[in-house]
DNA sequence: GATGAATGAGTATTCATTCAT
DNA sequence: AATGAATGAATACTCATTCAT
């Protein structure tokens, strides 16, 4: 069973690499066997196809993100150390290999993922803005943050700016590299002029 | 000539749409035709293949993006109603079938797009970015936007917000609608407490 | 009418030339009525379908065949410069392009040459021979061809010697060529010890 | 092992049968599955594509045909009971498949067998002359074969006069069969009258 | 008569899945 | 449980033929 686990995960792995890589369509049943060192019919001793085994490697997509976020929610640290820490993790998720965020992630297999998955995925979007919610609501708390501005459309804020701050960085080769704190002061005092 | 060009636009156009439901793979050359009102057999008339096909749908995908900024940038308003256009934007193409920001598009399709059409995505997106800036440049002149913030970090503030602001939207079902007034003021103010 | 069969020539022209280049299935059409400078359509106005040309470049691949062993044989010339001429006429036709020999050419087509075409071929090979047979024949009145072998038999031997003969130089770079001399020797003297 | 390359053997054996009836274009893939009893992708375990298992066909074919005339060269018997051999062995050629010679074999397929293929049977057919050349040294030994004409010449008329000789017989219904001994005569001694 | 844009039947090839070992 | 040889459904693409101009 121990041994059965271990050749699930990896399996998973392996296919989790090759599709961030190449997609859904273009990862062959026999390359996920070969990265997971089994053979091409014990894919099929673990999971009912192809499709399946995606879906899984899907939830656990989300999954991880919206660990780390709760992780970062429930350190014993300030609202600005946890925004400051939400920016880090999403530098490391994108040396890793997880370029997308979820939302985007779910938009590019359209017509690939399964309703069922699907419904999971955004459950877990959805428990990972209650998250961010939480963190929102320790700022309004500490006295950091507004308190007449909704704690979603802050969410949002943050984690689009943190996305798209790492988007442009990714298109624009001669992009000028701004520091976190200089980030955050746009984030907590806006842009514009009293 | 005219005709030509026709039948050229209708089977890009077919493409678009099944290549933004279905995704590459999914989109079968026979459902192109179908869709575009020709035969098989014409689709290669006009296109080499499958590939210049879609090559040609995803340059096309980021230029609308960059013409609808380049559009609302020569307006003659304001600052913050060109902001305020920008929001409205991408309402309108969430309606359509543009669910993607660009990056995504591009970053869902890796493996996928060719080389030498990725550049020319890039370029797009850099230049719609160029774009951006000149609208937060304007800002700055009216006096409403900070001088001392980098109008590139502004821009991926507000494009980063809109982008997440319709995707925490389209995944919370019960989420409530705020006013673009209410946006445009926490993009303007930021979310801290003086 | 004198027009239409000049374009009628110049079709069964390129068609000929390309068939014997690249075989009937790699010939395009197109590129028949291309090199014919003539427009795809205009190809059946001419003829049914490309193997109704295929069909008429057979026959008259062996009818040249046929001629040119014809023309020989009403020269007013002795038997043995009639042996040579048709050495001399065979390696002309390889300089242009009818490297088989019309039996093999008709063996190489197998499954393609229509029934009905392939009654005419043969016709004119048996033609051919019953020609052949003819200057043998004249051998034998001027007493330098032995009497009590049949044409038939000789008829083979000096087409099939001239056949492999060419067949060899193709084959073998390094071949030493030998003159018509010696070869009409050999066949006359055989290479057998008294 | 073994039945690996059973299952190899039947494909090659069911290719050979059909392009030699049908030719390259054709015969289809499925057809050689059917006739190899293996399914259509079990072609593609064994062989690259298409080209590749008629490429093998092709080398099979004048390897035959070279070992054939290997065989009879090695064999304990005279000269001319040899090339009695050789026109035997022709004539069962015949009664299998193999109606066309290599030459020709090769000139019939020109635009289809690959550059390094060619190559190959070029050599073979090299080799088999050599092989022809051998039986013929033997002759000038045995004191039965003139010794001032050059093996190759000989060789040719042997194998052109036996290659000819069936070509006649296949295109004209009413021929006359001649003995073997009458032919032997004839290419011992020629048809010149001294 | 002449044309070539439009067509779709036909085919090589791929790859998820099965199943005998 | 583990395997990979065997399979055939599915699909991009070609090219002979048609027909409106």
């Amino acid at each position: 069973m121990e041994e059965k686990n271990n050749k699930r995960k990896d399996i998973l792995a392996s296919a989790r690499d090759l599709f961030g890589e190449k997609g859904f369509h273009n990862t062959k049943m026999e390359e996920i066997a070969l990265g997971a060192g089994v053979g091409k019919g014990t894919l099929y001793e673990y999971f009912k196809n192809k499709q399946e085994i995606f879906d899984e490697t899907c939830e656990e997509y989300v999954k991880i993100f919206h660990e780390s976020v709760e992780e970062i929610s429930s350190m014993d640290i300030t609202f600005k150390e946890k925004v400051i820490l939400l920016f880090r993790e999403k530098e490391k998720s994108i040396d890793k290999e997880c370029e997308k965020n979820p939302i985007d992630y779910i938009m590019s297999y359209k017509g690939i993922i399964s309703e069922k998955v699907l419904k999971t995925m955004f459950e877990y979007i959805s428990d990972m803005y209650e998250t961010m919610t939480k963190i929102i609501e320790q700022g309004k708390k500490e006295g950091t943050v507004k308190k007449n501005i909704s704690s979603d459309v802050i969410a949002c804020l943050i984690v689009g700016m943190i996305g798209e701050y790492f988007n442009l960085r990714m298109c624009k080769k001669d992009y000028v590299v701004y520091g976190e704190e200089e980030i955050f002061n746009l984030l907590f005092d806006g842009f514009g002029v009293k």
